[in-house]
DNA sequence: CTAATGACCATTA
DNA sequence: ATAATGGCCATTA
């Protein structure tokens, strides 16, 4: 797979967002050295191919759910899944499920 | 190299 | 509360 090393990067902190927590994307940026890169996160996690990397638990830093390149419902859905409670297009326990990588 | 794009963010009105 | 704005950054054409 022609990975760029920002995906790469990318990718491998996402795998370590545990079920039923989510992070964010400029949660995300930050931890793999690219501060302020939130929206370049985002497109590379638009481009996941990996069904191992759980980019569905990565969520806008304003408690909104975000993108996901299968749909937004879709996304919902597996968060409730794995226990994450969503209101109104809002992660409801965001300040005490986010994961600090 | 430049310009456009987008699963974003923070500020301002 | 919502909407617009300018900024941010990797990728791609």
């Amino acid at each position: 797979m022609l990975l760029t090393n920002f995906e790469k990067k990318v990718y491998y902190a996402c795998k370590r967002i545990p079920h039923g927590r989510v992070s964010t994307y400029a949660e995300l940026a930050r931890a793999i050295g690219c501060k302020g890169g939130a929206r370049a996160v985002g497109n590379a996690l638009n481009r996941n191919p990996f069904h191992s990397v759980p980019c569905h638990r990565v969520v806008c830093s304003n408690r909104r759910v975000g993108g996901y390149a299968h749909g937004k419902k879709a996304k919902e859905k597996i968060l409730r899944r794995e226990g994450v409670e969503i209101e109104k297009g809002k992660v409801v326990n965001f300040g005490k499920i986010l994961k600090k990588l």
